[in-house]
DNA sequence: TGGGGTTAT
DNA sequence: ATAACCC
């Protein structure tokens, strides 16, 4: 799409550096974005949805919407009535069972995971990829006489251009080619249309992203990190201070990034404590040496409903509806859970957020039952939960609570026997047969917890 | 604000 | 177990 030729045949710029080779870190990383994730499946789900203003609603809320919907005014986590009022015509889906957006996000992450196996989710619609050694690889590849072999892909920030002498610029650029084949990919293999930035770090990647924005990716030259850092309005834009910091730095006077960036470091230190206090110094000068952390298969699985409830009927009956879709979950996975977690809000007033959670292991024989009929399994974690539930809330007494949510969490693949210890010699799948998939096991009464 | 997730303390 | 962060 736009600018950046090679340079003159003879001496290839690739080879003719400004900044020395391999003693360089300088990492190439790209943020991806979908667009309006929820809304995107629904219309993958329901074609004639395409073309219509539509949002996805979970409760009383908008939580994202088409771009036809923003046109007209909806935005995200808008209220239903506003939204209607704002926009008559809006079609409104219910987005409170994520099932297909989780199962669309992770084809997305295995999709990039083909590219790099360096792949970090950030909530169900982001994902940060390292590229610096594809990049690496590309560039030892490069034969540079063909002029398409170094032209940048989408924009790039600022429209700064491009030095095909600096070697940080050239491996950027590739970073972009590869951006702009992850889209491609996406879109082709699953329908999905996104954003990309690509630069040095995941901050800088992830503000470059939502630079232009639907479907389309931007390049962060080094050059222009100030200029990108400097456009945020207020310190609460910035990745990695949230709420909580935002008040806290108000309330010394802090609200600009330059005020960040200069603000006394000792007295930060002091204020937020030394770890939190570098890190989002450091963020305000665009630096960020935060690794891109391999997600793999996720850590928890939860489920959750804000419904009122003031009985321990209500409470035990959604527990059930919770676990039920649970256990099917965690089925799926072919991973065991080893701990359970019943979290709970509790009505009041004033407090922003308040949440109360007790966890316990689940029990060894409950474990064992897991993976195949997910019926037996059902009465006695219920019964478990309900412990939790009375440990937390007085039922004797008037109670009145707005959420409940199950987590199952400390997940293990299958059984953790290592070789030596008296578990692999214990358990059929490991110390004989086969361990090929995950629907071969078949140990029933096998208690190994027992040793 | 929903219905999820993560890491650090 | 909670608190902070992210979407």
């Amino acid at each position: 799409m736009e600018q950046a030729e090679a340079g003159a045949a003879g001496s290839s710029p690739v080879h003719d550096q400004v900044v020395p080779a391999g003693s360089s870190s300088s990492r190439v990383i790209v943020h991806l974005d979908l667009d309006c994730f929820y809304a995107q499946v629904e219309m993958i789900s329901n074609p004639e949805l395409k073309g219509k203003p539509l949002g996805v609603q979970q409760k009383y809320l908008v939580v994202t919407c088409n771009y036809e919907a923003r046109k007209l005014g909806v935005k995200k986590l808008m209220n239903v009535r506003d939204a209607k009022e704002k926009c008559p015509q809006l079609v409104l889906v219910n987005g409170e069972d994520l099932t297909r957006y989780r199962e669309m996000s992770y084809k997305v992450t295995e999709l990039l995971e083909e590219f790099s196996p360096i792949v970090e989710r950030l909530g169900l619609d982001e994902n940060f990829v390292d590229l610096t050694e594809m990049v690496e690889k590309r560039l030892e590849q490069l034969q540079s006489d063909e002029p398409s072999a170094l032209t940048v892909s989408g924009h790039v920030y600022d429209n700064q251009p491009i030095n095909l002498h600096d070697i940080l610029h050239i491996r950027l650029l590739i970073g972009s080619q590869i951006a702009a084949e992850m889209r491609e990919a996406m879109y082709n293999q699953l329908g999905l249309t996104g954003c990309a930035g690509v630069a040095s770090n995941k901050l800088l990647a992830k503000l470059v992203s939502g630079i232009f924005k639907p479907n389309q990716q931007t390049l962060l030259l080094p050059e222009s990190s100030q200029d990108l850092i400097h456009s945020l309005n207020h310190i609460k834009e910035m990745p990695g201070i949230g709420y909580k910091t935002t008040k806290r730095l108000e309330a010394l006077g802090i609200s600009s990034v330059h005020d960040l960036q200069t603000f006394s470091s000792k007295i930060l230190e002091k204020e937020l404590g030394i770890s939190v206090a570098q890190r989002i110094q450091k963020l305000s000068f665009g630096e960020d040496n935060s690794p891109v952390t391999p997600s793999g298969p996720p850590q928890s699985f939860s489920e959750e409903d804000s419904f009122k409830c003031s009985s321990e009927v209500e409470a035990k009956n959604k527990i059930e509806e919770l676990l039920a879709s649970l256990l099917n979950r965690v089925c799926q996975d072919g991973r065991k859970p080893h701990t359970i977690r019943l979290i709970i809000r509790r009505y009041s007033s004033e407090k922003h957020y308040n949440r109360e959670s007790r966890q316990c292991p689940i029990p060894s024989h409950i474990i064992q039952k897991l993976g195949i009929g997910n019926y037996d399994v059902m009465t006695p974690m219920v019964d478990v939960l309900m412990k939790l539930f009375r440990n937390m809330v007085n039922v004797k007494m008037p109670f009145h609570l707005t959420l409940l949510s199950v987590c199952f969490c400390n997940l293990k693949a299958l059984n953790t026997a290592k070789k030596g210890t008296i578990d692999y010699y214990l358990t059929p799948s490991l110390s004989t047969t086969s361990r090929s998939g995950k629907h071969s096991f078949k140990m029933k009464d096998t208690h190994m917890e027992d040793f």
